[in-house]
RNA sequence: CGGGGUGUGGUGUAACGGCUAACAUUCCUGUUUUGGGAACAGGCGACUCUGGGUUCGAAUCCCAGCACCCCGACCA
């Protein structure tokens, strides 16, 4: 893409009203923008990030036998009466609107209601089940503070996945596999290193479930780490009891804080039951399903690796999910450089290696330079007069002080190889 | 929902109760520039969040509302 195309600007002032560093930098890089307390637009950049990590939580949700689907925004209030989770007493953070032939609509704030009752028609026999449906969606909540740009708002995009199973044993086995999956995916993301698998309030059916925290100064959440072992506790269940059922020690915990960027929680039959959720085994018998749920909000993921690997002049994006792998800059406007940089920019596209080519010629080098560390793209590729007289084309990551300069050949090389 | 703070051109800020609301940036015109947010010249852009009140006079003081930020409570 050329960026004299690329209708967003980057801003040279902080916005007044952000304090968290995610929302200040995508907005000042013009990833996101703000429509008011807790809402956010995509813009073209913005959702270029947020489509890479839908792809690659898609990819990890399919490796383990996720379903895509898509259900509605729109939530009935007879199906969610079942589980008394209409009533404003119970759920006090639901958007209702007001149908024009009378009755009550929910905007969606979560999904079990929705898919239990869809998939109370196909669940029949031991032989329906298995099953693992999943969704990317936009989720409401009207909460009574939003806070931290992208972190916390009232409207989000995540993916939610259920698990259907016959027993426990069934259950636990695809719940050990959601773990490693998940685990792919905040390394995928970029940001594994910095990402806690942790133990927190079960709920009725399960003595814990499992938060994947990320540690940011930004977080929400307290949890106790254990550094050699790779695990942490929330603060919600650190207690001496927990601490010993898990066979750690006290003393060699630390307390961070961190932000809650996925979540999966075994439900039992918590659902299954309200919702009369039921197969029959191979002895004809009612057997309940048994139902986990697995959630990850995707502009949380994207704030957080904002929030955790930019630097003072902007955002660091990872490979995996950056908006593009290379931003070209063309640097002067004499005739033969431009030719040069049209040249590289339609190789580049025709090796599909995705590029942001900063064409603009009426911009000076300072300005291209400070837009790309802001932007974040992980490779700068520049092009100028100076480089030209070199061997061609002068080639940094994001994440390095000085660049070199290098040939064709080995610039596809480098580009080609990493990823 | 409790507490605290802030609302001024698109953006970021300034202005003792007193002149035509100032500066920077963005944007537009032109000239010169092109390796770290270039230089010069000219120009566009504001009912100072809304509604009341005090005053000869309000961006400024008072009241109410709304919006935004922060702390806390809450967070399938």
């Amino acid at each position: 893409m050329k960026q004299s195309h690329l209708f967003t600007k980057t801003k040279k002032e902080s916005p007044s009203d952000e304090v968290s560093l995610n929302a200040e930098l995508l907005i000042k890089a013009g990833f996101i923008n703000k429509e008011m307390a807790g809402v956010y637009s995509y813009l073209p950049l913005g959702l270029m990030v947020i489509k890479k990590i839908e792809n690659i939580i898609r990819e990890e949700m399919n490796a383990i036998g996720g379903t895509e689907m898509k259900t509605s925004i729109f939530q009935n209030k007879e199906t969610w009466e079942k589980t008394g989770r209409w009533s404003d007493d119970v759920v006090d953070n639901w958007f209702k609107t007001k149908l024009k032939s009378g009755g009550e609509v929910g905007l969606s704030f979560t999904n079990e209601e929705a898919y239990s009752n869809i998939l109370k028609q196909y669940i029949n026999s031991y032989k329906d089940l298995p099953i693992y449906p999943y969704d990317f969606k936009d989720i409401f909540r009207n909460e009574t503070r939003s806070k931290s740009g992208i972190l916390r708002g009232r409207e989000f995009y995540w993916k939610a996945l259920y698990s259907f199973s016959k027993n426990e044993e069934e259950h636990n086995e695809f719940y050990e596999r959601a773990k490693l999956a998940y685990k792919n995916i905040f390394n995928r993301a970029g940001i594994g290193h910095l990402t806690y698998m942790t133990f927190a309030s079960g709920g009725t059916f399960a003595k814990f479930s499992h938060e994947f925290q990320t540690l940011t100064g930004a977080g929400e959440d307290t949890i106790y780490i254990d550094e050699d072992k790779n695990i942490a506790i929330n603060k919600e269940v650190y207690t001496d009891e927990v601490i010993e059922s898990l066979g750690l020690n006290k003393d060699s915990l630390v307390e961070k804080k961190a932000i809650e960027v996925g979540n999966i929680f075994s439900l039992g039959t918590k659902f299954s039951e309200p919702f009369d959720l039921k197969y029959k085994n191979e002895n004809g018998e009612e057997k309940l399903v048994t139902m986990g749920s697995y959630g990850i909000g995707l502009g949380r993921l994207m704030g957080t690796i904002v929030e955790s690997l930019s630097d003072d002049k902007g955002i660091i994006w990872p490979e995996s999910v950056a908006p593009f792998k290379v931003h070209l800059l063309l640097l002067g406007d004499d005739d033969k450089t431009k030719k040069e940089a049209d040249k590289l920019y339609e190789e580049l596209l025709s090796k599909s290696i995705e590029v942001l080519y900063d064409d603009r010629t009426d911009v000076s080098a300072g300005e291209k330079f400070a837009d790309s560390d802001l932007i974040g793209i992980p490779f700068r590729v520049v092009v100028s007069k100076r480089s030209l007289e070199d061997h061609g084309f002068e080639i940094k990551k994001r994440t390095e002080e000085k660049g070199k300069i290098v040939g064709s050949e080995e610039l596809f090389n480098l580009l080609e190889t990493s990823h």
